[in-house]
DNA sequence: CGATTTTGACCAGCGC
DNA sequence: GCGCTGGTCAAAATCG
């Protein structure tokens, strides 16, 4: 069980962002949800409307217009953790770019080493990342072998009891070595992908140091070959978008403002939103579908609004075979 | 038996 | 040059 942690404490008074979930859970309220994960709510509504005779066709309706809004008030809700998700992407920027500066002006210089490649890292740094985290600026600032390598950060949520550090991400790692960092008295371990004979990518994973039962896997580099979730579903394209997909969950916790996406697959794997959508103009449309996909595959695969489906349509078939007899 | 993990040793960068 | 620290190596141990 591995979920992607995405941080979006930023502030969490966010006037905008306050206002934008009590939006959703106000409208969710009045029913303003009108099925937008399925496109037309009629649509869905595979023509049970004709058949109200039947009591029992009746409750069943209800149970899928409930189910329609359901999806719709979490479609409503995962596309406002996407547009904090992409604000704090901007802010992140932002603050780095404004702390690089302060540094320089100040003359701060750490005890910790610099390197050439220090710009370029700041530069390449995307994905998810804490602005508090000061070892993962520290290793930001060490000597890349590459001074274009990208550096990525994922935080995952994992059982505090469990003492692994693994993070299953779809590619396959080694581990090369452990340490017990200063800062940090949870061991950090170190891992090479192994995919690939050649792949360059290097990873660390280390509990956080707020929440033990945050892993922070930091990555860096590129992988030189395709992972095993991106063969699956090149592989499933190709099969006309058959296969299992991928169980998408989403918790909020109230209290301090954070979100967790749990994007699940069903092999263990997982993606990023950011590897969905690269660009920021793309990245609505992309992760928009991306979501609409997950939601409705999701919904295929509960056995209870299968059953409700199917119940609708036999009895719609059988309704429509007794009208003609 | 091959792959993976563990773990102590070693190396390199940096500050003093 | 020395000590501190993080990162890597490689032999031994473990696992499936």
């Amino acid at each position: 069980m591995m979920d992607i942690f995405l941080d979006l404490n930023v502030d969490p008074t966010s006037s905008y962002a306050n206002s934008a979930m009590d939006e959703a859970l106000h409208s969710s309220k009045k029913g303003q949800f009108d099925g937008e994960i399925f496109g037309e709510k009629e649509k869905l509504s595979l023509s049970l409307a004709n058949k109200g005779s039947e009591s029992s066709s009746s409750t069943l309706e209800q149970e899928l217009d409930r189910k329609i809004q359901e999806n719709g008030k979490l479609s409503q809700m995962l596309r406002i953790m996407y547009e904090k998700y992409i604000n704090l992407q901007k802010q992140v920027m932002y603050l780095l770019s404004h702390q690089k500066q302060n540094s320089e002006m100040e003359g701060v210089c750490s005890r910790k080493r610099r390197a050439e490649g220090e710009e370029d890292n700041y530069e390449n740094l995307e994905g998810i990342c804490s602005t508090r985290d000061e070892d993962f600026n520290r290793w930001l600032k060490r000597p890349r072998l590459n001074g274009n390598s990208k550096v990525s950060k994922v935080f995952v949520q994992k059982d505090a009891s469990d003492p692994s550090l693994v993070v299953k991400d779809g590619y396959q790692w080694r581990k090369y070595g452990q340490k017990v960092t200063r800062d940090n008295p949870s061991p950090r371990a170190y891992f090479k992908c192994s995919s690939a004979p050649n792949c360059p990518v290097k990873k660390k994973v280390q509990r956080s140091l707020e929440d033990p039962t945050i892993l922070v896997a930091t990555y860096e580099g590129e992988h030189s070959h395709a992972s095993h979730f991106q063969t699956e579903l090149s592989l499933r394209s190709i099969n006309g978008g058959k296969g299992s997909a991928v169980p998408v969950l989403a918790t909020i916790k109230p209290s301090c403002a954070t979100v967790t996406l749990d994007l699940i697959h069903e092999d263990g794997l997982f993606k990023s939103p950011k590897d969905y959508a690269s660009s920021e103009s793309a990245e609505a449309a992309v992760w928009q579908e991306f979501l609409v996909q997950q939601m409705a595959s999701s919904l295929k695969k509960d056995p209870e609004f299968a059953g409700i489906v199917a119940g609708a349509i036999s009895g719609k078939v059988l309704g429509s075979q007794t009208n003609r007899e």
